[in-house]
DNA sequence: TAACCTTTGTTTATTCGCTAGACAAACTTA
DNA sequence: TAAGTTTGTCTAGCGAATAAACAAAGGTTA
């Protein structure tokens, strides 16, 4: 057995069409639907009504008559089910409810210092176990849980190594799976946050999108032709350890030069520690450099510059339609912002840099999380029938 | 009109499966078709038949008896088309004619020193004028003309910019498609070095696989999920400038420390001749390197190290299945491989380093040309019947 | 206000491609 | 020679889409 067959295949794509036609331009009648599908009337209209039967859409009323007959128009039955989706950081967990639609209708977070994995574990439980209680009542219940983590993901969803967290080999999807009994996604937060951006997000136009994630280190997630590229076993994206400087310091990862190490938070810190700022963060280094401290605002801008150089890479490499700057850094996007672009306009090839965009992040501190929700949302849209029941 | 809709959909697709189950396990019986497929012996028969109908395929014969009615073996028609397709290089174009397996039947070569475009495309013409007189007569004829060329090419095969040749906006499709009104596909040469590795070379096992072509300078080629990767508007792959040292060098692309200006048969000759080499080629310093000049080794050396640290650079960004080094540098292979293998083990992060390949092309002189013609193959197989007869 | 036109949505008849299973052809094995 | 196997074709039936007719519900115009 190879792969394609038959005519349910027809039936199902025609299905997830209509839906998604719904999806995109509700409230919408069931002409309208047949119209910008090209689908016949009749056809819309049978998988309309199974799609009703799946509680999936709801009909809303009719609305204005364009010189006829008004019609009756159909919205996504957002509330059919919920998910929960989750970004694991190195000092926190953010953590939400949304419904189908990517709507947050519940929001908690829980903040540590111990990263060891017992104590993290126990906090995630916590949380999920707070938001499952605080879940509607629903047609599919919770109809996924998806967790964003700082760190290289298998596809079977193991957390092979999160050096921020000093983990390793840790099979999160299996350990949640037994205890939720609901479907898991663990993906890499960066690619998390790529996909949030690209679909509730800054890039909701753009196929052709890569996302950097810039915090404490840098990891960045490829959308490309739409949708999330993972490479061979799922670990691309591995950017912050591109060589940007061919005899440059060791990086911990065994390279040297690597990006990270010259735009990074960390990389920030350090520095400003050098120039006096002593336990700073990264705010603080924002509110002096908007009083007007000369110092401060160097840095940032160095960041920025520092970021540009990648950045430039990345253009050149992808010839993406947009550059989202995501994670922590983005707070100080005043600064950065013009120093990325200064660099780009400066280096960049000419045919590559006239279509890009340069964005910073919408959704902002809940890039990943909404990823992780369109995850378990699209997962659930593929297979409706098999969601498991567990409110 | 959006997309997907009906069922002739499902035919060609099932047709397109039965043809390609051919392709690849050729001879083979109708219901060995049955089996792989999963389609009903019935379908396959059907389909069968009108494949034969449009001489696409053949009978040959029947096949060893199991213990039952012997089969009739099914092949691939090879010769019931041809495709022309070509390399087009800064100082020689390679032309072959194939068959529809990629079988090349005849192949010529012009060399050439006046990069004028007029003058090349004199050359050009001639070339396919004399490959085309000489393809044998069959039921589709020439089914398409592929040009690999050393530069920028946009979706509608205008080459934008070949710096190597001096050439600005040259609608090549347009002009080949006036003078041989048959299907013209114009390709970066590195995209074609790729899929050609991909289809018929080093790479077919893989479906991430990145080709790099070290020539003058560096073109690089992805095979991302299968397909050729290009970007919002066909401007991937130019890692050739992608910076590997931040401060280094200034680029005549506008670029700082591009990794072409370290690792390309013009640098390398550049260096050669600081060294004492006068007006050498690649040629003469792998036979000086093979007869043990140790200044020969160490630059070949050099190269491949360097080559090793971009090399690194893809593995990180990618996680790709396998790296192929192409083109003219190839002849160093080697001198050049076991310098990238070291660099690589060196540097490279383990978890990307551990599944990756790195191949040298198996095609060698032939990877561009090949890509062209399994471009030129895979369009005329995609819709046969609306191929233009021009025999 | 009535007659007619428009638009929406459902129903019915038809078509198309796939599947299952019967059957014929051709061969092997005992 | 009889029985079993494998290959390939043929026929009936089914599911899903389409086209077209029809019903429902509104607007437009005299």
């Amino acid at each position: 057995m190879s792969q394609t067959w038959n005519q349910h295949v027809v039936k199902k794509e025609n299905k997830a069409l209509v839906l998604n036609t719904i999806k995109a331009n509700a409230p919408v009648s069931r002409a309208s639907i047949a119209q910008t599908t090209g689908l016949n009337k009749g056809t819309v209209s049978s998988l309309v009504s199974e799609l009703l039967n799946e509680k999936l859409i709801n009909e809303s009323g009719t609305g204005e008559s364009s010189g006829g007959r008004r019609p009756v128009m159909l919205l996504l039955n957002e509330t059919a089910g919920f998910t929960i989706s989750i970004d694991l950081g190195v000092n926190h967990i953010l953590g939400v409810v949304t419904d189908l639609r990517g709507n947050i209708v519940n929001e908690r977070t829980i903040t540590f210092s111990n990263e060891d994995l017992e104590e993290v574990l126990k906090h995630l439980h916590q949380l999920i176990d707070e938001l499952r209680n605080e879940v509607p009542e629903s047609e599919y219940g919770i109809v996924g849980i998806g967790v964003g983590v700082p760190g290289v993901v298998t596809s079977d969803g193991e957390i092979l190594l999160a050096p921020n967290l000093g983990w390793k080999k840790v099979p999160l999807k299996d350990i949640l799976f037994e205890r939720y009994r609901v479907p898991i996604i663990v993906e890499n937060e960066a690619n998390g946050g790529a996909y949030g951006e690209k679909v509730y997000g800054v890039g909701q136009m753009a196929d052709e999108l890569i996302y950097t994630s810039i915090s404490i280190g840098i990891g960045v997630g490829l959308i490309l032709d739409g949708k999330l590229y993972k490479g061979l076993r799922g670990f691309s994206g591995e950017l912050g350890h591109m060589t940007i400087e061919k005899d440059g310091p060791d990086c911990r990862c065994g390279n040297k030069g690597c990006w990270e190490l010259y735009a990074s938070e960390k990389t920030l810190l350090e520095k400003a520690r050098e120039n006096g700022y002593k336990d700073t963060n990264i705010h603080e280094l924002v509110t002096a450099a908007e009083n007007g401290e000369s110092k401060a605002i160097h840095l940032l801008e160095e960041l920025g510059d520092y970021l540009g150089i990648g950045i430039t890479n990345i253009i050149h490499i992808f010839n993406p339609e947009q550059v989202v700057v995501g994670n922590t850094v983005q707070i100080a996007e005043k600064f950065i912002m013009p120093a990325i672009e200064k660099r780009i306009e400066k280096n960049a090839i000419g045919f590559n840099k006239n279509d890009v965009q340069l964005n910073v992040a919408k959704l902002q501190k809940y890039s990943t999380v909404m990823g992780m929700a369109a995850f378990n949302i699209e997962h659930f849209f593929e297979a409706p029938d098999k969601a498991v029941i567990s409110n």
